[in-house]
DNA sequence: TAGTTTGTTTGAAAAATTTCAAATGTTGTG
DNA sequence: CACAACATTTGAAATTTTTCAAACAAACTA
């Protein structure tokens, strides 16, 4: 049955987004958006969700402003449908990677904040850390690009933001 | 100063880990660790972050079951005592690594239940993006590992667990 | 313009999470 | 064994997050 692998679907992004910290709401919106061939507006996700409209259409402006789901159009029609995104899975992955890069910068202020005061050979252990976390992000902002223009190549869709 | 130091990398490690979803509290106690060259007992930890010991003790636990700090035995003392893991970032990266891999799961598990069912053509649609997923998430398994095995070459650790 | 349909905002209720203080366990010491 | 020094568990209080229902706003229709 459709509805049932798709109920399950919705359970297990749900759990998956709320494991990884996210609302577990988000995850139930992608995986429906992923299930349907077509789009949906927000009265069939309401519907298929049994929940009011309102955290729904603030859920999707977030989806929509992380570029994991879009408004698509549809001819004859009033309401808002919403699709998942082409390359969804590559712009979760895109939306981590600018997260972890976030780490490097704060390994970059702390190290300025070390130097700006006198600093004693007192913080040399703190600056050691310091300079490897930056490393390690780092060397992981490569990696992301890599696999990220790989993915592209696999799927064949340009690399762009 | 020292004090002044930490504090703010308390601080932005608290907001990091509350941005991707994880307890405060955690990235408060990950960012201590890393700042002090001496291992931290949990009054030390209580008393830096003026906070009752309960939630340190039950945040510590999770910690260590993460790999992410680690106890340490100091001589003469009976406290426990607490510091970050050598390979703190590769560690977390290594938790994180292992989370992505239960999303091929979850495509595995969807396109079995839909082969199980009668899968008419309908969910065509469906049976590709969950192929996709699984596609996306395998190609990242090979780049964690790549990136670990570079990483610990530059830090020059073993890689293995 | 008045009326209808739809999306968004908002303040309050519900639910989940975090924190605390106290009780309970555990381990070592005399 | 009794006591002391800790760590852990627990139930309640505080805080934060999620959800709802209703008010509001915007866009279309006649």
């Amino acid at each position: 049955m459709k509805k049932q692998v798709t109920q399950e679907l919705v359970e297990m992004f749900a759990e998956a987004y709320h494991n990884l910290g996210y609302s577990s709401l988000m995850g139930k919106i992608v995986a429906l958006l992923i299930a349907s061939p077509e789009p949906l507006s927000l009265d069939d996700i309401s519907e298929e969700l049994q929940m009011s409209k309102g955290p729904i259409s603030q859920i999707c402006r977030k989806l929509k402003e992380h570029n994991l789901i879009e408004k698509a159009w549809i001819p004859g029609e009033r309401k808002d449908f919403y699709k998942a995104t082409d390359d969804i899975f590559g712009q979760a992955f895109r939306n981590y990677a600018r997260n972890m890069q976030k780490n490097k910068l704060i390994a970059q202020k702390t190290m300025q904040a070390l130097n700006q005061n006198g600093n004693g050979s007192t913080m040399e252990h703190l600056t050691n850390r310091m300079q490897e976390m930056e490393a390690f992000y780092e060397l992981m902002k490569t990696h992301h690009e890599n696999f990220l223009s790989e993915w592209h190549e696999v799927k064949s869709t340009p690399a762009d933001l």
